[in-house]
DNA sequence: CTCTTTCTATCGTATGACTTTATCCGCGAA
DNA sequence: TTCGCGGATAAAGTCATACGATAGAAAGAG
């Protein structure tokens, strides 16, 4: 199931080669077709394998190791590194880890981290929000109503809503997190959209919720409906997911 | 204030050339020497600056990109990126951090976030915790009951304590916030070091309260007690953080 | 069988040439 | 004057090659 939800701000450009091979070999590693304490493939010998200069490989590789997917130790060999090692909250290695294996557990595992952050995260961005905050949380929220449901656009401002919220905390590395929230959110998002309407209106109104708490600049009420928006989120995600398991079961019999 | 903690897990080689410089620009930028948007030297000219290749100065441009600290562009340069897009939960980041510029905000920031995610972190796992999960979590306390405090081996069992904790929680993009838990930990202990023996005994007591509540399996407590450990650790971090600025204050006077 | 030496494979670094791309700037048309 | 087009240009990107250093394997000595 290879899905091509485009990162919201990856760091590598697709257009470079290195990039290519950056990619290549992290779908490759995610995906475990390169087994953890694998070696890589030879600097020399990947000139049969694909065709790149060893400049281009090794530069892709310094990216990977800066992630933690690779491990290179001189004349022993780039390995790739354990599991453990992953940098998982990396937009990069989440858009790769999307595309190549989006299982379930994936999804409830940062769903989790969600309700974790998210709520805390509301709190603070009522108690704290400037007035250009909230402007920048309101014009989302209507970039949401106004454009047609699971749109490009909307998607786009559901996104900018739950940034906009980490970005009021003014907890700088609280929003580093923002990025591994919207990646989920966008995979989410991107399983209901051809979707009914239900869901969409529903979370519409959990928004306008959370929104109405921050204006108030009520932390607790803001954190209290935050983990309801996300609740409700999962339980539909993982409707949707079922769903899907089901029809591949049905297809398989 | 330069302060030398090695971070626990880097995933930079210092002993290799483009670590080396990789570690200049890192500071370099964090410190704001080179702000945002700031055009690095270009590679030509760096030869100039500092004696190296271009070869290694690629790839430790490469190694901060990944970090999104740099930003190439084909004509226009390679520029700093903005604040927002640095990665500040990736180690090695948060390791340049302390050391070029450990403020008393970030030291805030690092345990509000703690305090959002190590509470539910318990909880979980006292929940799914295994029996290996466990005795890691056992062995770490004990680790920090038999070593003389501040001491090497105790700080390090320290950090195995929250690390193992995280481990137990079974959810691997959660177990991502591990390494920069135990860099604000490893910090905050830094300052205490020469300080006298009261709060680490506190400290500990904290530490056993929450072991307890995870052998019991009670996930309720257990966030309970990681919340009141936190925020022990925050105030006695805060008080030898003022502390600091008073003697500063009183020596410039 | 073990220890030591040698050897080789592989990464790290350096260099120069060439390619690609985005920006700037000037020209000409509307 | 303004706008749009296109070429010049500077900087990053890519490639090929070469050499150094060393970890780990293989071979040899005891």
């Amino acid at each position: 199931m290879l899905l091509h939800v485009r990162a919201r701000s990856t760091r590598l450009n697709p257009d470079r080669l290195f990039g290519q091979v950056a990619h290549r070999l992290a779908v490759a590693i995610i995906t475990g077709a390169s087994p953890a304490g694998a070696l890589l493939p030879n600097e020399d010998d990947l000139k049969g394998e694909i065709s790149v200069s060893r400049t281009a490989y090794r530069e892709a590789v310094k990216f990977l190791s800066g992630k933690g997917l690779v491990e290179a130790r001189p004349k022993s060999g780039t390995r790739v590194a354990p599991r453990e090692a992953w940098n998982l909250l990396d937009p990069d290695v989440l858009a790769w880890h999307f595309e190549a294996d989006p299982n379930e557990k994936l999804i409830r595992d940062l769903f989790e981290l969600r309700l974790f952050v998210e709520p805390s995260a509301a709190r603070l961005a009522a108690q704290r929000r400037s007035a250009t905050d909230l402007q920048r949380i309101e014009a989302a929220f209507r970039g949401m109503v106004e454009n047609p449901p699971y749109a490009e656009r909307t998607v786009t401002a559901d996104l900018a809503f739950h940034e906009a919220i980490f970005a009021a905390t003014g907890n700088p590395p609280l929003q580093c997190l923002a990025p591994a929230v919207c990646a989920t959110i966008q995979w989410s998002l991107f399983l209901k959209a051809p979707d009914d309407r239900f869901f969409f209106t529903a979370s519409l109104i959990d928004h306008e919720r959370v929104l109405e708490a921050i204006v108030q600049r009520d932390g607790e009420l803001a954190a209290a409906r935050m983990s309801g928006l996300v609740i409700d989120s999962l339980n539909s995600t993982l409707r949707l997911l079922a769903g899907r398991a089901e029809a591949n079961a049905s297809k398989i019999a």
